[in-house]
Parts: C-alpha cells; structure tokens; sequence
DNA sequence: TAACATTCCGTTTTT
DNA sequence: CGGAATGTTA
C-alpha cells in the first residue's frame, strides 16, 4: 500500500517520513534529501488523514526554506494547503502577535524594526540620554539587549555586576520603553513578546497546543535557546515534534545558535530513537570521504558519516599559490578551462571564500579575464536608502508615533526642518514621554520652524486620508508622487538606479498585493494589505544580488553557501588565520566551528573541488605571510592531488610544511623568508620561479621595491 | 546643506 | 588598502 509520494524513499527516509505520532530527532546529513523528507512527511501526514493542514505548525529558518517547503509541498497535494502555519520563526510570532496583540500589550498595527532600524533607534536613544558611544558603542548595547532577549531575560532581570553592566541593562530598559512607546518591535522582541504571551496565557497556550498536534523544525541545529523554548512551550505534551538537523553544519553559534538543543530536545521530549540520514545523493566518492575524515576530528558530534552510492570520482585539487593575485589567476584559468573545454555552465561554479574581504582580487581578476561573474551578500532591496524612505512614510501613516520612520523622512527631502528644530522636538518628547509626531501636533513650536513641520504633518495626515482604501499599489505611487521623493531622485542624475528602485518598489506593490489576497481569503484575521507589506518588507528584505539571469560564476561566503550545491566547487584561502579564522582560536570550541564550516563547503560540491591557498596575501593594505590551513592536513592525502604547474614529483604526495615549502629540499630559500642584498639593503623573499642554476627569486626590499634576482649571482644571504 | 576631508576599522549573518 | 562613518569647511 506504498503510495506513489513514498516510492523512492531509502528506508531511513521511508521511516522518518511514517513515523506515528511521536516526537523525534531526524539527523539529515548534507544532500540526504531533508527537504523531501520534510515536505513528504506533511503530505503523508494530511493525505492519510492523520492530521488536518490547520494540525500542522512548520517552522523554518529563512523565508526561502519556507517558500521552498511550499512550493514543493503544493506539488504533491492536490488540495489547499489552507489554514496549515508554515513560516520562519519571526513569521509565525508575528502572526501570533497580530492575532493577540490585545493580550500581548501591542497596538494592532505595530511596526517591525530590522536589525538596521533597531540600530538606528538604539543609537538615537543613546544621543538624547547623552550617553559616551566611545564608553558604550551603540553596536555593543544592540548586541547586549538581544543576546538578553534570546536568552528570555528582560531589563529588569539582568543580572549587574558592577556599574558598566547596570548602565546596559538601563539602556536596555529605555530602549525597550521607547519601542514600545512608538510600536515598534524588533526581531528578538517578536520572539520573547510570543513566547511571554503563551506561557502567560493559559488559554492561549492550550489552544495553540491543542491545535498543533503535528510540529516540524527544519535545521533544527540552528535555533537559539529562545526559539527552543518556544517550541517547547507551543508542543506541550502532546503535540509529535519532528525536528530535523545536522549538528555538523552549526555554523551559526557567534548569532546564538546553540547546537545543545539538539541534546536538550532527546532529553526534553524523550526520544528513543534518533534516524539518521546518511545517504547522500548529491557528490561523489571522494569528496564524501574528504568532508568525513575532516568533520571527525571534532569531538562531542552526535555521529553520522556520509555515503554514496556513486563513484569516487576525481581527487581534489589543491593548488599552492604565491601570492592571492596568483591564487585568483589560477581560479580564473581554471574556471575559463571547465567553461570553454568541458562545456560547464559557469552558473554551475562557485567560489567560495571565509571571508567578504577575500571577493575583491578574486572579481578584479574574474572582470579582467572577462568572465561574468555574480557576488552575493550586498544590500538587499528593502534595505535600500531609497526604499527605506519611501517605506517610512507609509509607516507613518500607519502609526504616526514611529519615531524612527518620522525622524528619517522630516527633512527628506528638505523642507527646511534642521537639527535644531529636531532637537527641540526631541526634548520635548523625552520630557513628556510621548512621540515626535504627538509634540509636533501639540502646537510647541513656534516661528517658522513649527510653520514648516506643521506642513509636514498635514502631508502626511493628507496622505493618510487619500490612500485609506486604495490598492496598495496606488498608495504607493501617491506617497512618491506627494512627498516629493520620486521628485527628488530624477533630479538627481547620479542616482538614477534609485528611480529604478522606486519603479521596482511599485511592481513589489503590486505582486505582493496579488499575492495577498489569496491568502487573505482563506484566513480571516489577517491585517490590512498595508501592514502586511510593511511586515513583509522587514522580515523579508529580499534576494541580496537583484539582477538575475545571465550564466555567472557564483560568489559567495561559505557561510552564505549552505544549503546551495555546484558541480564545481573552488574554495580559496586555506590559510591559518582565515580559515580557520584567527578569531576563532580565542572563541570556545572557535575552531570547531571553523571544521563544521569547512565541512559545509566541501559538501556544497558535486564533482570537482578545488582547494588552495596562498603564501602571501594583502591584508589591511600589507602583504602577510600564511602557511597553509590545518584543515588540508586533515584530509587523506590519497584523495587530494597537487596541481600546481610547477611542483616537482616529489611533492605530488601532499605535504604542507608547517614552513612555507621549498621548492629544492636543498635549497635554503622559502618565501616569507627575510633577506639581505649587498646593494638592496634588507628584503622579503616572495616568489620565486625556474630551478638549478636558473632559479630566480623575487624580493619585496623595503626600500628599493621588488626585483628579480638569479640566484646564481645575486649576493643574497638569508637574514 | 552639501561637498570635502579625516578617521577608524577590518569573520561569518537571518530574522 | 578601501569603505563607512564621522567631522569640517564653504
């Protein structure tokens, strides 16, 4: 009685997708189909009727998992999925918040801040407080207040010990009352404002842990001790939690992530039995056994080794560059070779690095060599200037006491409201504690200055009126077209990529609008088109590259490689003190973290990997000499292979001298090597080319610049 | 208020 | 070295 959803499942899938209704740990290995496993473990459970789609609670950790879940998930169902949650964490505490707002103290419409808003409004408070930012940088006491917040403790609770910590906890209770002054939340709020909610509200929680008697975790080790709590809070005793995760890709732990709940989960929940899935269906052989060898020297791993049923495939090359520029020329060669002669889409290649630093000589390189190439990680559309201002006014329409999104927009663009003017509303705000816009409206000012924002408020209360009731859409175009914004930009002719922007911001409108109403119909209580786009311009600011398209080669941080995979994966800068980050020697378990990051990148690659590494390599505009990462060494040597054009045999069998290697065994010179020329004065030694009697080296002299030098006749000594 | 100069800093990042 | 953020001047 298979039915056709289950045919094609190994029989571990097989059993975690059937299991009944208990709680369990699945640990899915890179490439062992945990979506599938996901998403058909949803169908089997609605298709056998053992749970309604409104029974079910999916939570994800990024908004393209979700989509991705539903995508699929609307594939194999035939009917709505109506009614089922499915979201990131953010996404369902926001829906639950919206629903409850009355009983979790929170006006109907209150705004989102994204980490950049929070910043801003912590930044602010701090200037009206007239606190030192050198004695407590803003960045700090944004970091203090949410990692208090994942950990579920507020103002009051923090622990001081001495008068530096009480000074952040009374920053973290201003800022907090001033959020809430304004309505407005931030991302770790939506999280701890739900969590209080339900485990406040008897009522509530019973009938949301009634309701879900099916919850599933995707990368599970991921979630912060907040989010597991949550969880916990939300499954009672119950609901079947099917969490799915793999301690090996816990990269995330410096934003809080905490691999322990994985532990905590089998201990909490009592599981029994923990599915492994070890299959992997995405890369050969090789590579396979490289990630395994590696991700076993860290300890405390709940164990899984990975296996394919494919061939070993090619070894892995490993290049040993002199310098980054020759490491970039080597990858750029490479990529052109597998493009032009072995016909691979270039879109098929990544290149993955540690850190953003290392993209720079690596595009340069790629724009000279003229192969198209596209970076991920820049600004993404909803954190735009442009997008940011036009957003605000609409926050303003909605809940005139935010501050933030009034501050930013005032005087932009100018409309003769200076600092001063701000600072007398400010003042004023603070003394009575109430909001920019209440002051502004309350007739303090007076002269010219309170003519001028008087004309402010009257635009914006002018805008409320008009868009209440039109399509968003037409908001939209209405708040450009009067708050002299779209003005503004085609004015300007250095920025005609905003107007752009803007347009696109329309087209946004517009599909999330038709979007909107879908959803809108099968569920009731959704807020107004209005907040909902807000609510979705912070949760989901967006793809980070906009231009999509042609056939590129892909860019990216390892870190931002997850859950991606390429036939032909080129990792770059295998250096200790990059990879595995200097950073992370001091941090505890730092450079096992650094091994899981590594495991994550050989795991992205299908076919082909390429490792290297450079003897030198700019950083902070001078030249630094590395050896070679620990993590080469940890991989089997009889599954790598040297590639570089000039090794010599010998040196086919890896080897990475703790000292940058020689190229003669007999020869005493090694690049990073210190020199002293008769005529030069002293020097570095940084590449070197030919053998025997034609080996020539080249020194970096600190003050005659870089020469070539023959060996032979040159009077160089080692100093 | 905008253009220009100066200083500071330098892992990884989603929501 | 290169950018972001802050400070200074016309």
């Amino acid at each position: 009685m298979t039915t056709p959803m289950l045919a094609g499942l190994n029989p571990e899938q097989l059993e975690a997708v059937t299991l009944a209704h208990e709680s369990a740990l699945i640990l899915a290995g890179a490439g062992s189909g945990k979506t599938r496993v996901l998403t058909t473990r949803i169908a089997h459970l609605i298709q056998t009727g053992q749970a309604s789609p409104q029974g079910i609670l999916a939570v994800t950790f990024t908004n393209k998992a979700a989509k991705e879940m539903l995508v699929r998930l609307s594939a194999m169902l035939p009917i709505n999925i109506r009614g089922m949650w499915m979201g990131t964490f953010h996404g369902l505490c926001n829906r639950l918040l919206r629903a409850h707002h009355h009983d979790a103290g929170l006006p109907a419409l209150f705004q989102i801040l994204d980490s950049g808003d929070q910043f801003a409004a912590i930044k602010r408070l701090m200037k009206i407080q007239n606190v030192d930012v050198e004695k407590y940088p803003p960045k700090q006491v944004q970091y203090f207040i949410n990692s208090n917040k994942e950990a579920g403790t507020r103002a009051s609770q923090v622990e001081t010990y001495d008068s530096f910590t009480r000074k952040l906890a009374e920053l973290y209770a201003a800022y907090d009352d001033q959020c809430n002054r304004e309505g407005v939340v931030d991302f770790a709020e939506l999280l701890l404002r739900s969590y209080e909610l339900l485990s406040r509200n008897e009522l509530l929680r019973e009938h949301y842990q009634r309701r879900f008697k099916y919850i599933l975790v995707d990368e599970f080790q991921d979630t912060n001790r907040l989010q597991y709590a949550w969880l916990k809070l939300l499954a009672g005793t119950h609901s079947a939690v099917f969490a799915v995760g793999d301690d090996d890709q816990s990269i995330y732990a410096f934003r809080g992530a905490h691999v322990g709940n994985m532990r905590d989960f089998e201990r909490d929940f009592g599981i029994l039995k923990v599915i492994k899935l070890e299959q992997n269906y995405r890369s050969h052989g090789n590579i396979l056994d490289a990630a395994n060898a590696l991700i076993s020297q860290n300890s405390e791993r709940l164990g899984k080794n990975l296996w394919t049923s494919e061939g070993s495939g090619e070894p892995i090359r490993v290049y040993e560059a002199s310098s980054d520029q020759e490491e970039a020329a080597f990858i750029v060669d490479e990529v052109r070779t597998l493009h032009d002669n072995e016909s691979m889409p270039l879109s098929e290649m990544a290149l993955l690095y540690r850190s953003n630093a290392q993209s720079r000589i690596l595009e340069h390189t790629l724009f000279n060599a003229g192969i198209p190439y596209k970076v991920y990680g820049g600004l993404r559309f909803f954190e735009r200037q442009e997008i940011k201002h036009a957003l605000a006014y609409l926050r303003l329409i909605a809940n005139s006491n935010d501050d933030g999104a009034l501050l930013r927009v005032i005087n932009f663009p100018v409309r003769g409201i200076g600092n001063r003017t701000l600072e007398q509303l400010q003042d004023a705000a603070s003394q009575q504690q109430i909001s920019l816009w209440q002051v502004a409206t309350s007739g303090t000012l007076s002269g010219k200055a309170a003519t001028n924002v008087m004309a402010f408020i009257r635009l914006i209360e002018s805008m409320r009126e008009t868009c209440t009731g039109l399509p968003l859409q037409e908001q939209m175009e209405h708040v450009l077209e009067h708050s002299g914004l779209a003005a503004h930009y085609q004015n300007s002719k250095s920025e005609a990529d905003r107007v752009e922007n803007l347009d696109e911001l329309i087209n946004a409108a517009t599909l999330f609008t038709n979007e909107y109403e879908i959803l809108r119909d099968s569920d009731a209580d959704q807020p107004d088109v209005l907040t909902a786009f807000l609510t979705h311009a912070s949760l989901e600011a967006g793809e980070h590259q906009a231009i999509a398209g042609a056939d590129a080669l892909q860019l990216m941080t390892v870190h931002a490689a997850k859950g991606l995979e390429f036939q032909s994966v080129f990792l770059s800068g295998l250096e200790e003190g990059l990879f595995p980050h200097e950073q992370s020697r001091n941090e505890a378990d730092g450079v096992e973290e650094e091994r899981r990051l590594m495991y994550v990148a050989i795991t992205r690659a299908r076919r082909r990997l390429y490792l290297s590494f450079a003897q030198s390599r700019m950083l902070h505009g001078q030249v630094r000499y590395g050896i070679a990462s620990r993590f080469l060494k940890e991989l089997p040597t009889e599954l790598l292979k040297r590639v570089n054009s000039w090794a010599s045999p010998r040196y086919s069998e890896p080897e990475f001298s703790s000292k940058p290697a020689n190229r003669n065994d007999d020869s005493p010179w090694y690049i990073g090597q210190n020199v002293m020329h008769p005529k030069f004065g002293a020097g570095v030694l940084v590449n070197y080319e030919g053998s025997g009697s034609d080996a020539r080296v080249q020194v970096s002299f600190s003050q005659s610049g870089t020469k070539w030098l023959a060996l032979e006749y040159a009077k160089l000594v080692p100093a």
